[in-house]
DNA sequence: TATTAATTAAACCGATCGGTCCATTCAGTC
DNA sequence: GACTGAATGGACCGATCGGTTTAATTAATA
């Protein structure tokens, strides 16, 4: 066998995923793919299979490692109510600290899903199911404890906490600013009181 | 004096705010637009000053026409409570026969803000905006009627539920469907009960 | 050392991007 | 009918788009 891959891929996937983030799939050229990955252009036709494919990776990459990490670390705490809390206070608290405000790399593409084909929008689709059951779970755990009422509706309230994150991620991109921001993760958490 | 222009103005900036609203701004070329509205490459440079003013002009436009026009529309109506239910029910409605499943072009535009020069950001803040104030003047309508709870906080409510419009938006072209946006809307209806 | 496959560098592709320019055509005024 | 300025058709611009190709280089295995 010859040699192994000098660069790392996960790595090069990781910087390619930063800039679709920032600028949007139809935004992002292959010449700031380049430049952010450091990778030659042969190299990356070679190592991915161009830039839609490049964007399955990186979607899938951010799904895996920011998006279901987050809701698995949520999981392990103890008190639905708070891991429901702590969920909308760090993404509120992503909104406020991140100079170039990406938002959420699944919602950003939600907007553009009708130009996607059928992989991308499956991805994304479940992608943001997997946060709805996360809520839909959390909320019918702090019902079996009796800790949260059970005159909610446990499904319907996690589709609206969903749209309520959804918003901010859109939101916190540059029109509504701090206190807005709270005052939506403040009304959320009037939805499972 | 020379002649009057003998195509209509408003109506190439309609057709254009159409593609625009479908296709996103990146999306939407030249050749697109020159397509919808029918006009010539040198009519439509000559008549607005390129693709970034026509955008302007569209998307003012679509501020005017389409989102102001409709709260005016729901300002009709006597009950605040019947006022908000009739807003999320023509969005959900939007939302579920549109095929092309455009959204709104103000919320669209939002998630590409930080792209958008300041005239444009502010054009998005201001039309977003009008929608809070909207919502916050009928919950106060209606706490001062007693037809509302003196409980909820009136500009902390009416962002939320401008965070929940912004969701149905966005995860209504494509990611949720009818019955998952109902759940949303029903939900909006709770924080004001 | 010969082999093998990954990586590199750079030229090259047709297509499209947003935008400019200009000669011609048009409908009004004088 | 001469003049005027908006509208048209279309050629043209340099730049960039995503993607391919070719040849040289690299480092590991056999």
């Amino acid at each position: 066998m010859p040699w192994e891959k000098t660069f790392e891929v996960q790595d090069a996937i990781d910087k390619a995923m930063h800039v679709f983030w920032t600028k949007g799939y139809v935004d992002t050229s292959i010449a700031d793919l380049l430049e952010a990955t450091g990778l030659k252009r042969s190299s990356l036709y070679n190592a991915f299979g161009g830039k839609r494919d490049l964007f399955v990776k990186a979607l899938r990459k951010y799904d895996r490692e920011h998006s279901r990490a987050t809701l698995s670390q949520l999981e392990q705490i103890e008190d639905p109510h708070q891991a429901i809390q702590t969920l909308f206070e760090g993404v509120i608290q992503e909104a406020l600290t991140d100079p170039d405000q990406k938002g959420c790399l699944l919602v950003n593409t939600s907007l553009e899903l009708p130009t996607h084909d059928k992989e991308i929008q499956t991805i994304v689709k479940t992608g943001i199911r997997a946060v709805e059951v996360f809520l839909q779970r959390q909320i019918e755990l702090g019902q079996a404890r009796s800790e949260l009422p059970e005159s909610i509706d446990p499904q319907e309230t996690a589709r609206a906490l969903v749209a309520l994150i959804t918003g901010i991620r859109v939101l916190g991109r540059g029109v509504f600013e701090e206190s807005a921001l709270r005052s939506i993760a403040a009304q959320a958490l009037r939805l499972i009181a």
